[in-house]
DNA sequence: GTCTATACAAAGATAGAC
DNA sequence: GTCTATCTTTGTATAGAC
Protein backbone atom coordinates (compact mmCIF):
# COMPACT_ATOMS: atom_id res chain seq x y z
CA UNK A 1 0.00 0.00 0.00
CA UNK A 2 1.84 3.36 -1.49
CA UNK A 3 -0.70 5.49 -2.27
CA UNK A 4 -3.44 5.59 1.18
CA UNK A 5 -5.95 6.66 -0.55
CA UNK A 6 -9.12 7.60 1.20
CA UNK A 7 -12.04 6.32 0.84
CA UNK A 8 -13.12 8.50 -2.08
CA UNK A 9 -9.95 7.85 -3.96
CA UNK A 10 -8.24 10.03 -3.27
CA UNK A 11 -4.58 10.64 -2.11
CA UNK A 12 -3.51 12.94 0.00
CA UNK A 13 -1.54 15.10 -2.96
CA UNK A 14 -4.96 15.09 -4.53
CA UNK A 15 -6.62 16.51 -1.61
CA UNK A 16 -4.52 19.35 -1.17
CA UNK A 17 -4.07 20.35 -4.94
CA UNK A 18 -7.82 20.15 -4.74
CA UNK A 19 -8.14 22.58 -2.12
CA UNK A 20 -5.47 24.81 -3.51
CA UNK A 21 -7.35 25.20 -6.56
CA UNK A 22 -10.55 26.11 -5.01
CA UNK A 23 -8.50 28.53 -2.83
CA UNK A 24 -7.48 30.15 -6.05
CA UNK A 25 -10.97 29.59 -7.98
CA UNK A 26 -12.45 31.16 -4.87
CA UNK A 27 -10.50 34.51 -5.25
CA UNK A 28 -11.23 34.64 -9.09
CA UNK A 29 -14.46 33.89 -9.28
CA UNK A 30 -15.82 36.45 -6.61
CA UNK A 31 -14.20 38.82 -7.76
CA UNK A 32 -15.03 38.34 -12.03
CA UNK A 33 -18.16 36.00 -11.62
CA UNK A 34 -18.72 33.08 -13.63
CA UNK A 35 -18.37 33.77 -16.63
CA UNK A 36 -15.84 36.49 -16.11
CA UNK A 37 -13.72 33.98 -14.51
CA UNK A 38 -11.27 31.51 -17.53
CA UNK A 39 -9.40 28.04 -16.21
CA UNK A 40 -6.55 30.16 -17.49
CA UNK A 41 -6.61 32.28 -14.73
CA UNK A 42 -7.40 29.89 -11.91
CA UNK A 43 -4.67 27.91 -13.04
CA UNK A 44 -2.38 30.53 -13.00
CA UNK A 45 -3.41 31.83 -9.28
CA UNK A 46 -2.97 27.99 -8.53
CA UNK A 47 0.17 27.75 -9.79
CA UNK A 48 -0.61 25.46 -12.40
CA UNK A 49 -1.11 24.70 -15.58
CA UNK A 50 -4.61 24.55 -17.48
CA UNK A 51 -4.46 20.90 -18.78
CA UNK A 52 -2.91 20.30 -15.32
CA UNK A 53 -5.93 21.95 -13.52
CA UNK A 54 -7.74 19.86 -15.34
CA UNK A 55 -6.47 16.64 -14.33
CA UNK A 56 -7.83 17.56 -10.69
CA UNK A 57 -10.90 19.05 -12.23
CA UNK A 58 -13.32 17.72 -14.84
CA UNK A 59 -14.04 20.92 -15.87
CA UNK A 60 -14.38 24.71 -14.94
CA UNK A 61 -18.33 24.05 -13.76
CA UNK A 62 -17.53 21.38 -11.58
CA UNK A 63 -14.68 23.54 -9.46
CA UNK A 64 -17.66 26.42 -9.33
CA UNK A 65 -20.49 24.32 -8.73
CA UNK A 66 -17.78 22.80 -5.58
CA UNK A 67 -16.96 25.94 -4.41
CA UNK A 68 -20.75 27.04 -4.09
CA UNK A 69 -22.27 23.76 -2.45
CA UNK A 70 -19.19 23.89 -0.05
CA UNK A 71 -20.08 27.39 1.47
CA UNK A 72 -23.97 27.12 1.65
CA UNK A 73 -23.87 25.65 4.78
CA UNK A 74 -21.37 27.33 6.49
CA UNK A 75 -22.98 30.55 5.55
CA UNK A 76 -26.10 29.89 7.07
CA UNK A 77 -24.19 28.84 10.51
CA UNK A 78 -24.55 32.19 11.79
CA UNK A 79 -28.21 32.27 11.42
CA UNK A 80 -28.76 28.57 13.33
CA UNK A 81 -27.20 29.68 15.98
CA UNK A 82 -29.92 31.97 16.42
CA UNK A 83 -31.53 30.35 19.57
CA UNK A 84 -35.23 30.75 21.05
CA UNK A 85 -34.03 30.21 24.48
CA UNK A 86 -31.68 32.90 24.55
CA UNK A 87 -32.41 36.50 25.39
CA UNK A 88 -33.74 37.67 22.15
CA UNK A 89 -32.25 41.31 21.67
CA UNK A 90 -28.83 39.66 22.54
CA UNK A 91 -29.38 36.70 20.12
CA UNK A 92 -30.36 38.86 17.73
CA UNK A 93 -27.30 41.49 18.28
CA UNK A 94 -25.11 38.13 18.13
CA UNK A 95 -26.08 37.23 15.02
CA UNK A 96 -25.80 40.35 13.46
CA UNK A 97 -22.00 40.45 15.00
CA UNK A 98 -21.88 36.95 14.03
CA UNK A 99 -23.08 38.04 10.39
CA UNK A 100 -20.52 41.40 10.37
CA UNK A 101 -17.46 38.82 11.32
CA UNK A 102 -18.59 36.52 8.00
CA UNK A 103 -18.34 39.88 5.84
CA UNK A 104 -15.21 40.56 6.87
CA UNK A 105 -13.54 37.36 7.40
CA UNK A 106 -14.94 36.24 3.97
CA UNK A 107 -15.85 38.94 1.84
CA UNK A 108 -14.94 36.66 -1.09
CA UNK A 109 -17.25 34.29 -0.18
CA UNK A 110 -19.82 36.82 0.29
CA UNK A 111 -18.67 38.24 -3.50
CA UNK A 112 -19.50 34.58 -4.60
CA UNK A 113 -22.57 34.24 -3.39
CA UNK A 114 -23.77 37.86 -3.98
CA UNK A 115 -22.51 37.53 -7.68
CA UNK A 116 -24.74 34.05 -7.86
CA UNK A 117 -27.71 35.72 -6.65
CA UNK A 118 -27.72 38.83 -8.71
CA UNK A 119 -27.55 36.78 -11.76
CA UNK A 120 -30.42 35.10 -10.68
CA UNK A 121 -28.97 32.46 -8.70
CA UNK A 122 -28.91 29.65 -11.68
CA UNK A 123 -26.85 27.11 -9.83
CA UNK A 124 -28.08 27.33 -6.46
CA UNK A 125 -31.90 28.70 -6.69
CA UNK A 126 -32.99 24.72 -4.97
CA UNK A 127 -30.82 25.44 -1.88
CA UNK A 128 -32.49 28.80 -1.66
CA UNK A 129 -35.98 27.56 -1.99
CA UNK A 130 -35.17 24.79 0.36
CA UNK A 131 -32.87 24.81 2.90
CA UNK A 132 -32.33 28.42 3.25
CA UNK A 133 -36.32 29.25 3.00
CA UNK A 134 -37.06 26.27 5.76
CA UNK A 135 -34.32 27.92 8.07
CA UNK A 136 -35.79 31.11 7.64
CA UNK A 137 -39.56 29.92 8.31
CA UNK A 138 -38.01 28.68 11.56
CA UNK A 139 -36.08 31.62 12.52
CA UNK A 140 -38.93 34.37 11.41
CA UNK A 141 -41.49 31.57 14.22
CA UNK A 142 -38.58 32.20 16.72
CA UNK A 143 -38.74 36.03 16.25
CA UNK A 144 -42.55 36.62 15.74
CA UNK A 145 -42.74 34.34 19.34
CA UNK A 146 -40.72 36.82 20.95
CA UNK A 147 -42.47 39.97 19.69
CA UNK A 148 -46.34 38.00 20.47
CA UNK A 149 -44.66 37.66 24.57
CA UNK A 150 -43.61 41.85 24.20
CA UNK A 151 -39.76 40.98 24.33
CA UNK A 152 -38.77 42.92 21.62
CA UNK A 153 -40.78 45.36 19.45
CA UNK A 154 -42.99 44.68 16.60
CA UNK A 155 -41.05 43.97 13.16
CA UNK A 156 -42.28 41.75 10.15
CA UNK A 157 -39.83 39.16 11.17
CA UNK A 158 -38.61 38.30 7.36
CA UNK A 159 -37.76 41.52 7.03
CA UNK A 160 -35.80 41.77 9.59
CA UNK A 161 -33.84 39.26 8.57
CA UNK A 162 -33.55 40.85 5.22
CA UNK A 163 -32.34 44.03 6.43
CA UNK A 164 -29.21 41.72 9.06
CA UNK A 165 -28.41 40.14 5.52
CA UNK A 166 -28.34 43.28 3.53
CA UNK A 167 -26.74 45.67 6.42
CA UNK A 168 -24.17 43.53 6.99
CA UNK A 169 -23.14 41.77 3.66
CA UNK A 170 -22.75 45.55 2.51
CA UNK A 171 -19.38 45.69 3.99
CA UNK A 172 -18.27 42.51 1.96
CA UNK A 173 -19.96 42.92 -1.91
CA UNK A 174 -19.71 46.52 -2.30
CA UNK A 175 -16.09 46.58 0.04
CA UNK A 176 -15.02 49.27 -3.14
CA UNK A 177 -17.62 51.66 -2.90
CA UNK A 178 -16.72 51.37 0.80
CA UNK A 179 -13.23 52.19 0.99
CA UNK A 180 -13.97 54.64 -1.91
CA UNK A 181 -15.82 56.24 0.22
CA UNK A 182 -14.09 55.67 3.39
CA UNK A 183 -10.35 56.20 2.04
CA UNK A 184 -8.80 57.09 5.15
CA UNK A 185 -10.74 55.14 7.21
CA UNK A 186 -8.85 51.84 8.04
CA UNK A 187 -11.32 50.66 10.81
CA UNK A 188 -14.43 50.02 8.46
CA UNK A 189 -15.69 47.21 10.62
CA UNK A 190 -14.70 48.19 14.01
CA UNK A 191 -17.02 51.11 13.40
CA UNK A 192 -19.45 49.43 11.46
CA UNK A 193 -19.71 47.20 14.37
CA UNK A 194 -20.75 50.12 16.81
CA UNK A 195 -23.38 51.57 14.05
CA UNK A 196 -24.99 48.23 13.77
CA UNK A 197 -25.15 47.76 17.70
CA UNK A 198 -27.11 50.83 18.24
CA UNK A 199 -28.96 50.46 14.94
CA UNK A 200 -30.47 47.87 16.44
CA UNK A 201 -30.54 48.58 20.06
CA UNK A 202 -32.98 51.23 19.09
CA UNK A 203 -34.71 48.86 16.20
CA UNK A 204 -35.44 46.41 19.24
CA UNK A 205 -36.19 48.36 22.23
CA UNK A 206 -39.88 48.03 23.26
CA UNK B 1 -32.09 69.38 -46.28
CA UNK B 2 -33.57 65.57 -46.28
CA UNK B 3 -31.63 64.14 -42.82
CA UNK B 4 -32.51 66.89 -39.94
CA UNK B 5 -29.61 65.25 -37.98
CA UNK B 6 -28.79 67.16 -34.93
CA UNK B 7 -25.70 68.65 -33.66
CA UNK B 8 -24.01 65.56 -32.47
CA UNK B 9 -24.70 64.13 -36.44
CA UNK B 10 -27.99 61.42 -35.45
CA UNK B 11 -30.58 60.85 -37.32
CA UNK B 12 -34.27 60.84 -35.27
CA UNK B 13 -34.12 57.14 -36.41
CA UNK B 14 -30.56 56.40 -35.28
CA UNK B 15 -31.28 58.21 -31.86
CA UNK B 16 -34.17 56.08 -31.54
CA UNK B 17 -32.25 52.91 -32.50
CA UNK B 18 -29.40 53.32 -30.21
CA UNK B 19 -32.17 53.30 -27.22
CA UNK B 20 -33.97 50.49 -28.06
CA UNK B 21 -30.68 48.79 -28.01
CA UNK B 22 -29.31 49.88 -24.85
CA UNK B 23 -32.45 49.32 -23.22
CA UNK B 24 -32.48 45.46 -24.70
CA UNK B 25 -29.13 46.04 -23.62
CA UNK B 26 -29.60 46.81 -19.90
CA UNK B 27 -31.82 43.49 -19.67
CA UNK B 28 -29.11 41.81 -20.99
CA UNK B 29 -26.26 42.70 -19.15
CA UNK B 30 -27.97 43.74 -15.73
CA UNK B 31 -28.48 39.98 -15.37
CA UNK B 32 -25.74 38.16 -16.69
CA UNK B 33 -22.93 40.74 -16.04
CA UNK B 34 -20.39 42.62 -18.71
CA UNK B 35 -18.43 39.32 -19.39
CA UNK B 36 -21.47 37.11 -19.27
CA UNK B 37 -23.41 38.75 -21.58
CA UNK B 38 -22.73 38.69 -25.45
CA UNK B 39 -23.84 41.22 -28.17
CA UNK B 40 -25.53 38.31 -29.74
CA UNK B 41 -27.96 38.12 -27.12
CA UNK B 42 -28.57 41.67 -26.68
CA UNK B 43 -29.18 41.80 -30.91
CA UNK B 44 -31.51 39.22 -30.55
CA UNK B 45 -33.19 40.91 -27.34
CA UNK B 46 -33.25 44.01 -29.48
CA UNK B 47 -34.74 42.74 -32.69
CA UNK B 48 -31.35 43.22 -34.66
CA UNK B 49 -28.34 41.52 -35.91
CA UNK B 50 -25.16 41.28 -34.50
CA UNK B 51 -23.84 43.50 -37.54
CA UNK B 52 -26.43 45.98 -37.67
CA UNK B 53 -26.37 46.51 -33.58
CA UNK B 54 -22.08 46.76 -34.08
CA UNK B 55 -23.00 49.45 -37.02
CA UNK B 56 -24.94 51.77 -34.04
CA UNK B 57 -22.36 51.19 -31.49
CA UNK B 58 -18.61 50.18 -32.25
CA UNK B 59 -18.30 47.76 -29.54
CA UNK B 60 -19.78 45.98 -26.70
CA UNK B 61 -17.79 48.14 -24.65
CA UNK B 62 -19.23 51.62 -25.55
CA UNK B 63 -22.50 49.88 -25.03
CA UNK B 64 -22.27 48.93 -21.63
CA UNK B 65 -20.14 52.35 -21.19
CA UNK B 66 -22.96 54.28 -22.38
CA UNK B 67 -25.52 52.83 -20.04
CA UNK B 68 -23.44 53.31 -16.76
CA UNK B 69 -22.59 56.54 -17.43
CA UNK B 70 -26.15 57.56 -18.18
CA UNK B 71 -27.60 56.02 -15.01
CA UNK B 72 -25.15 57.35 -12.68
CA UNK B 73 -26.67 60.88 -12.66
CA UNK B 74 -30.32 59.64 -12.13
CA UNK B 75 -29.06 57.07 -9.94
CA UNK B 76 -27.96 59.78 -6.71
CA UNK B 77 -30.86 61.77 -7.72
CA UNK B 78 -32.45 60.88 -4.22
CA UNK B 79 -29.59 61.50 -2.39
CA UNK B 80 -29.01 64.94 -3.97
CA UNK B 81 -32.72 65.77 -2.94
CA UNK B 82 -31.80 65.49 0.68
CA UNK B 83 -32.31 68.87 2.19
CA UNK B 84 -30.68 70.29 4.97
CA UNK B 85 -33.77 73.21 5.40
CA UNK B 86 -36.21 70.26 5.72
CA UNK B 87 -37.51 68.10 9.05
CA UNK B 88 -34.27 65.86 9.17
CA UNK B 89 -36.77 62.56 10.48
CA UNK B 90 -38.73 63.40 7.03
CA UNK B 91 -36.03 64.09 5.28
CA UNK B 92 -34.51 60.88 5.95
CA UNK B 93 -37.74 58.80 5.75
CA UNK B 94 -37.83 60.39 2.06
CA UNK B 95 -34.97 59.23 0.98
CA UNK B 96 -35.60 56.03 2.01
CA UNK B 97 -38.88 55.97 0.06
CA UNK B 98 -37.47 57.43 -2.85
CA UNK B 99 -34.42 54.63 -2.80
CA UNK B 100 -36.97 51.87 -2.21
CA UNK B 101 -38.84 53.18 -5.29
CA UNK B 102 -35.96 52.73 -7.32
CA UNK B 103 -35.54 49.22 -6.63
CA UNK B 104 -39.00 48.60 -7.08
CA UNK B 105 -39.09 50.61 -10.73
CA UNK B 106 -35.89 50.09 -11.84
CA UNK B 107 -34.30 47.07 -10.66
CA UNK B 108 -32.18 46.24 -13.48
CA UNK B 109 -30.22 49.48 -13.20
CA UNK B 110 -29.60 48.56 -9.51
CA UNK B 111 -28.01 45.01 -10.56
CA UNK B 112 -26.14 46.40 -13.45
CA UNK B 113 -24.79 48.99 -10.61
CA UNK B 114 -24.27 45.84 -8.16
CA UNK B 115 -22.50 43.62 -10.35
CA UNK B 116 -20.62 46.51 -11.48
CA UNK B 117 -19.39 47.21 -8.21
CA UNK B 118 -19.15 43.57 -6.77
CA UNK B 119 -16.37 43.10 -9.24
CA UNK B 120 -14.40 45.97 -8.34
CA UNK B 121 -15.87 49.03 -10.32
CA UNK B 122 -13.38 48.73 -13.00
CA UNK B 123 -15.13 50.93 -14.72
CA UNK B 124 -16.80 53.27 -12.67
CA UNK B 125 -14.51 53.33 -9.88
CA UNK B 126 -13.74 57.05 -11.07
CA UNK B 127 -17.15 58.47 -10.48
CA UNK B 128 -17.24 56.70 -7.19
CA UNK B 129 -14.21 58.19 -5.93
CA UNK B 130 -15.27 61.70 -7.89
CA UNK B 131 -19.29 62.16 -7.47
CA UNK B 132 -20.54 59.92 -5.27
CA UNK B 133 -17.73 60.48 -2.56
CA UNK B 134 -17.86 64.47 -2.61
CA UNK B 135 -22.03 63.82 -2.28
CA UNK B 136 -21.43 61.58 0.26
CA UNK B 137 -19.15 64.34 2.05
CA UNK B 138 -21.81 66.91 1.55
CA UNK B 139 -24.95 65.00 2.88
CA UNK B 140 -22.91 63.61 5.99
CA UNK B 141 -22.22 67.12 6.57
CA UNK B 142 -25.90 67.92 6.41
CA UNK B 143 -26.79 64.76 8.63
CA UNK B 144 -23.92 65.28 11.31
CA UNK B 145 -25.58 68.99 11.67
CA UNK B 146 -28.78 67.61 12.37
CA UNK B 147 -27.23 65.15 15.36
CA UNK B 148 -25.22 68.29 16.75
CA UNK B 149 -28.32 70.28 17.05
CA UNK B 150 -30.31 66.97 19.06
CA UNK B 151 -32.57 66.83 16.24
CA UNK B 152 -32.41 62.78 15.47
CA UNK B 153 -30.22 60.91 17.36
CA UNK B 154 -26.64 60.40 17.22
CA UNK B 155 -25.56 57.93 14.49
CA UNK B 156 -22.05 58.16 11.75
CA UNK B 157 -23.88 59.65 9.11
CA UNK B 158 -21.63 57.45 6.76
CA UNK B 159 -22.28 54.44 7.91
CA UNK B 160 -25.99 55.65 8.14
CA UNK B 161 -26.03 55.95 4.22
CA UNK B 162 -24.79 52.71 3.77
CA UNK B 163 -27.19 51.80 5.76
CA UNK B 164 -30.24 53.44 3.85
CA UNK B 165 -28.34 51.73 0.22
CA UNK B 166 -27.86 48.46 1.61
CA UNK B 167 -31.30 48.14 3.27
CA UNK B 168 -33.25 49.31 -0.14
CA UNK B 169 -31.34 48.07 -2.87
CA UNK B 170 -31.29 44.29 -1.22
CA UNK B 171 -34.95 44.17 -3.01
CA UNK B 172 -33.86 44.69 -6.31
CA UNK B 173 -30.30 43.23 -6.09
CA UNK B 174 -31.14 40.05 -4.29
CA UNK B 175 -35.08 39.88 -5.54
CA UNK B 176 -34.84 36.16 -6.66
CA UNK B 177 -33.59 35.10 -3.14
CA UNK B 178 -36.45 37.46 -1.46
CA UNK B 179 -39.09 36.03 -4.04
CA UNK B 180 -37.97 32.44 -3.53
CA UNK B 181 -38.44 33.22 0.46
CA UNK B 182 -42.32 34.58 -0.09
CA UNK B 183 -43.48 33.36 -3.10
CA UNK B 184 -46.43 33.95 -1.92
CA UNK B 185 -46.34 37.46 -1.20
CA UNK B 186 -46.81 39.72 -4.11
CA UNK B 187 -46.84 42.64 -1.91
CA UNK B 188 -43.11 42.62 -1.15
CA UNK B 189 -42.76 46.74 -1.66
CA UNK B 190 -45.47 47.94 0.38
CA UNK B 191 -44.68 45.59 3.57
CA UNK B 192 -41.01 46.50 2.47
CA UNK B 193 -41.60 50.28 3.02
CA UNK B 194 -43.50 49.63 5.96
CA UNK B 195 -40.59 47.60 7.61
CA UNK B 196 -38.50 50.12 6.96
CA UNK B 197 -40.25 53.27 7.97
CA UNK B 198 -40.28 51.52 11.33
CA UNK B 199 -37.17 50.83 11.75
CA UNK B 200 -36.28 54.15 10.46
CA UNK B 201 -38.42 56.30 12.94
CA UNK B 202 -36.95 53.81 15.87
CA UNK B 203 -33.42 54.42 14.51
CA UNK B 204 -33.68 58.27 14.15
CA UNK B 205 -35.56 59.21 17.55
CA UNK B 206 -33.80 61.22 20.20
C1' DG C 1 1.17 13.94 -12.57
C1' DT C 2 2.62 17.38 -15.57
C1' DC C 3 3.65 19.26 -19.83
C1' DT C 4 3.19 20.74 -25.13
C1' DA C 5 0.33 20.71 -28.76
C1' DT C 6 -4.01 20.96 -30.53
C1' DA C 7 -8.94 20.29 -31.43
C1' DC C 8 -13.14 22.69 -31.08
C1' DA C 9 -16.54 26.18 -29.98
C1' DA C 10 -17.94 30.76 -28.77
C1' DA C 11 -17.65 35.51 -29.20
C1' DG C 12 -15.99 40.19 -30.79
C1' DA C 13 -15.49 42.59 -34.72
C1' DT C 14 -14.98 43.63 -39.91
C1' DA C 15 -15.61 43.21 -45.19
C1' DG C 16 -18.32 43.78 -48.74
C1' DA C 17 -22.66 42.69 -51.32
C1' DC C 18 -27.21 44.49 -51.69
C1' DG D 1 -28.96 50.41 -43.10
C1' DT D 2 -29.00 45.66 -43.12
C1' DC D 3 -27.41 41.34 -44.33
C1' DT D 4 -24.15 37.01 -45.19
C1' DA D 5 -19.76 35.57 -44.83
C1' DT D 6 -15.54 35.68 -42.63
C1' DC D 7 -11.48 36.87 -39.80
C1' DT D 8 -9.42 36.68 -35.23
C1' DT D 9 -9.09 35.99 -30.54
C1' DT D 10 -10.13 33.77 -26.60
C1' DG D 11 -11.45 30.01 -23.89
C1' DT D 12 -12.86 25.07 -22.77
C1' DA D 13 -11.32 20.81 -23.08
C1' DT D 14 -8.60 16.68 -24.79
C1' DA D 15 -4.60 13.84 -26.81
C1' DG D 16 -0.54 12.05 -26.14
C1' DA D 17 4.48 12.47 -25.00
C1' DC D 18 7.41 12.34 -21.02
Amino acid sequence: MTKSADKNGKTRIQREKRKQILEAALDVFSQFGYRGSTIDQIAKAAGLSKPNLLYYFPSKDAIHAELLSGLMDSWLDPMRALNADGDPKEEILSYVRRKLQMSRDFPRESRLFANEIIQGAPRILPAIEGELRDLVAEKSAIIQGWINTGRIAPLDPQHLLFSIWSLTQHYADFEVQVRAIMPSEERVYPRAEEHLETLFTRMLSV
